[in-house]
DNA sequence: ATATCTGCAAAGACTTTGCATGAGA
DNA sequence: TCTCATGCAAAGTCTTTGCAGATAT
């Protein structure tokens, strides 16, 4: 749905205020950003999107802001295995469905699933209360990710 | 257990000839660090304890070798947020348990636990099964952590 | 008005690469 | 012998920091 820009109140201002952090134009870009793709971007992805809008804006704003967002719980750093550390939003405005991810040691490709993810979320729960408890741990997140080959670097070798 | 040392002939060395590589002192140095310890070892973790025995032995090697580990599946490779890569052996002579990782947010502390480890595996297994079939996705492996706040750092605030 | 935020440039930290020497099979 | 492996130093890459100027409330 191509017409999703003409919002009215931006539904994560609050979240910021919330923290006692200012609303700008570069935060206000960056989740805008996020908010629009469905790709796991690294922080010169958006600043390169970013970057078509406020040429302005620079690289070190994109950081200080996605260490902000992540803090925040609002978006999800990850580590796929090629270098650069990658960001997703953690929730959409329509409460975008929880996913894992399957991730290509080949070629680095990710690949989001939502397969099984009721029945993961059941154990993940039982296990967290378990965990949390046995350990007096306060859990807040999890990490799930299969390693593998995709379709087509199985075919390479 | 102390006197682990002496033992006949150490059981990775098929695997590093399986795959081509030669058995140099240097990888028989890091296998063994690694197969001492529990830990989550650092590549510098690993060149200091293999520094004590073996000075000559430097830090590249120790990443080079690590690398090979890893791609022969014998060692994993972890990030637990600060910024270093952790490695752990993959196997031990004995079957070492199968554990996933707690990881405090605060302090970077890694808890290894097993609980739950039984379902777990129950239902990665269904999921690996589902996933390999619906995206043609060889798995070879899989990653799963807990974040959260330790015992200590929820006092702490 | 003023405490935050930002951009730029420079620094930092971990990891990788080039190349000549040395060692395994 | 003849590849493969190693060490050293230098380079790379992503990320963080310092500081003066700009901005939100």
């Amino acid at each position: 749905m191509p017409g999703r820009k003409a919002k009215g109140a931006p539904w994560w201002q609050g979240r910021f205020r919330g923290y006692g952090y200012r609303m700008t134009v570069p935060r206000e870009a960056i989740v805008g950003v996020l908010s629009e793709t469905s790709k796991h971007l690294s922080a010169e992805d958006i600043f390169l999107e970013v970057h078509k809008v406020y040429p302005s804006i620079g690289l070190t704003t994109i950081y200080r802001t996605l260490e902000l967002l992540v803090q925040m719980g609002l978006v999800f750093k990850f580590d796929f295995g090629d270098k650069r550390a990658r960001y997703e939003l953690a929730e959409g405005p329509k409460g975008k469905r929880h996913h894992h991810h399957l991730v290509c040691i080949g070629c680095d490709t990710v690949i989001d699933y939502t397969d099984f993810i009721d029945e993961e979320i059941e154990l993940l729960g039982q296990t967290e209360k378990g965990l949390s408890k046995k350990f007096n741990f306060k859990i807040t997140n999890h990490l799930i990710q299969f390693y593998g080959l995709c379709k087509r670097c199985q075919n390479k070798k």
